[in-house]
DNA sequence: TTCCTCTCTTAGAATTCACTAAGCTTTTAT
DNA sequence: ATAAAAGCTTAGTGAATTCTAAGAGAGGAA
């Protein structure tokens, strides 16, 4: 049995593992806006239950086990947004804060169900990967716009860390998945860039902006 | 704030809530399945909160206030019972045990977006009413299957008590809200009615099946 | 190397919600 | 009317999750 809590903190640290798959106690505990001795404790409970491997002073990492547990709350997670977007009309922009309570309700038949609807989706309205029901999720190969040239011809192909306020921005600027982006220049300044896609010629996307943006080519 | 325990108390209560509007302790605590002095405590906190009424050895009442909260939380059970049929095509069955989960979820959009999708629906799948927006219900004057007689035509317009394994009873005999059924002959020694509805004749219905059956001229 | 700082851990306490045991009040039955 | 039964309350406990305060370890700078 995994109480909220735990599923709570197992999804943290699956969202902050980096390459090697290793989490630090202060990573952990800011992410989830608790003190670090409260994450700490938790990690040992955590331990117990072999969802993730503690050994004091060093980071943490998650077990296959740990993994698979956290996998499945992020399936549950994107199909939720993906169900609110395409089955309720809720804009992308507002799915998370709905789709993190959903998360923890149990009842794998819901989640099929949504899942059949939606055609057994393989990405959020975010561009998220949606995990299959063994935990499994095909990691991303986008780049980050960021890292494309001038001349470049490139599909927006999901957003990194989308606050509602920047999912909105994008609203304003009429950016969406699928688009096909041009990139007339780059300025090397500020790492800003003029972009053309759509009806839209020569818009000025900042650094900060395009370093969210991932696409493919 | 009211936490998710308090909203079980809470609709608990009202669910309970006979002519005079009185719960006893027992009876309560037996519905949520704890024990007494745990829905003792829980009654002089939400006292407190001016959600109930709770004097010492008297029976307790729901405030006005205790009331509306109650009825917002039965309000979000029942259009997400309606939304699980009409819109995810589950059984009436199945829809409990999702509903009571996704009661608690804090989104006034989200239940609004259900109820606008729905055409803002009267009755849940089990002809219980749906509160509006402020609380208000419409109370049924539907009577039980049971207080009619040989010769009656009613039709089948809710269910109460309604276990999964009574409402797949139903489902086996072809029994649906809405469903006329024509009275043959009752009983009287045990109150079993035999009835004909739809292709089916002289179908026996028990007097316990009976008295869960709500129907209207 | 030694010290400073950042990170991590331990200890102790608070809150919420559950329990058992035992005492008190009200109701029911004789 | 009184005793037994049923229902209600108080008191003390425990688990889960959080916190603050303070001590312990690790890494970098001089």
């Amino acid at each position: 049995m995994v109480s909220l809590t735990e599923e709570n903190y197992l999804k943290a640290l699956l969202s902050l593992s980096n390459e090697k798959g290793e989490v630090s106690v202060n990573e952990l505990s800011k992410h989830l806006n608790i003190k670090m001795p409260t994450a700490n404790s938790m990690m040992k409970k955590l331990a117990e239950k072999k969802f993730v491997i503690y050994v004091s002073y060093k980071p943490l990492k998650l077990t296959e086990k740990g993994k698979k547990e956290a996998a499945l709350i992020i399936r549950k997670h994107r199909l939720t947004e993906m169900f609110l977007v395409e089955k309720m009309g809720f804009g992308w922009e507002e799915v998370h804060a709905i789709a993190e309570q959903i998360e923890h309700i149990h009842s794998v038949e819901f989640f099929g169900k949504m899942d059949e609807l939606l055609g057994f989706p393989k990405f959020d309205p975010h561009g998220s990967p949606i995990p299959d029901i063994n935990g499994k999720m095909e990691w991303l190969s986008y780049q980050s716009l960021s890292n494309c040239q001038a001349g470049d011809s490139v599909k927006l192909a999901a957003v990194v860390h989308s606050s509602d306020d920047f999912l909105k921005f994008l609203n304003t600027r009429e950016l969406k998945l699928g688009t096909i982006l041009k990139i007339k220049s780059v300025e090397p300044f500020d790492k800003s860039m003029t972009v053309s896609y759509g009806k839209r010629n020569d818009e000025v996307l900042s650094g900060l902006v395009c370093e969210k943006l991932l696409v493919s080519k």
